[in-house]
DNA sequence: CTAAAATAGTTGCGTTAACAACTAATGTCA
DNA sequence: TGACATTAGTTGTTAACGCAACTATTTTAG
């Protein structure tokens, strides 16, 4: 202990917040690239198209919940998958303000080559994992996640 | 097996790299927050602090290294940080390109106070987590973050 | 010794993000 | 019914990010 008290320096690299965004960043990075590359989408339009191959004929507010994106965000990249022809969008009958998404043809296409590129690139990711890492960092997620939110200071 | 085959959907809600960025950016939203309201300090000018803390008189390109942030972020940062005095700043003798960077007195001040904040906030997140996930975490953030630069696709 | 390459840091610029203000439609309740 | 609140979505503004071009030094090679 000739060193400072052990709460008088912050080691970054040491640090769990840091080091969960080093690496989030770095994997979004990686997969943000090639959407990018090969199919000129953001992970923003990326992952709106994501959820209406999951959930058909939704609303722009829901899914920003779903993605966590924030609405303005939403509304500016579904305008450019419109205009792309990615989507579709229409008014719904029973409630005017709300709009009913969902894939093009096109966007369907693109989803179908997306997904499994996907898909690769996780179990790639997690293949450095032993199974029992992989169910410990889904629990671990899962935890953090649950309870962050509530979190202060 | 009613469904489509297990490969033609991708649901976001377990998809990793998604659950990461979302996990990720909660925790850091709310750390930022609490930089931002109690010292005005956004996170790349805190992670700037935190390394010069950690290692006085470092370059730009040294910190850059470091805490994983571009060089013109940290070159305008600096910027902000020179001007409200809280780090300081000399042209190294033996290279006249290089700066020398490291945290004023005030600097250190603040330094002090955010530290054991910051290092309160990990602990009461880690401590949702047990003993033994704690450690499980550790290893697979280690092996992720060594493998995903590799990873192509 | 000097021309070319490399390095440290700054600046310009286009893209993306966050927040709030706004419009239009719907819901609530006296 | 009719004012008021709420909700869906859009738009304006500002700040943050990321790349690349640029300046000024230093290093490398011929």
């Amino acid at each position: 202990m000739s060193e400072q008290s052990k709460d008088s320096v912050l080691q970054l690299e040491n640090y769990l917040p840091y080091r969960l965004s080093i690496l989030s960043n770095k994997i979004s990075s990686i997969v943000a690239d090639v959407y990018k590359v090969k199919f000129a989408l953001s992970i923003t339009e990326w992952r709106i198209m994501a959820v209406l191959g999951e959930y058909d004929g939704i609303s722009a507010d829901e899914v920003s919940i779903k993605t966590q994106i924030e609405k303005s965000l939403i509304s500016r990249a579904v305008s450019k998958l419109l205009k792309r022809h990615l989507i579709e969008r229409s008014i719904s009958d029973e409630d005017k303000r709300r709009s009913e998404l969902s894939l093009s043809e096109m966007g369907q296409d693109i989803y179908a080559e997306i997904v499994p590129l996907s898909l690769m690139f996780e179990r790639k990711l997690l293949d450095y994992l032993s199974e029992e890492q992989q169910h410990q960092l889904d629990e671990i997620i899962d935890v953090l996640q649950e309870h962050a939110s509530k979190l202060r200071l």
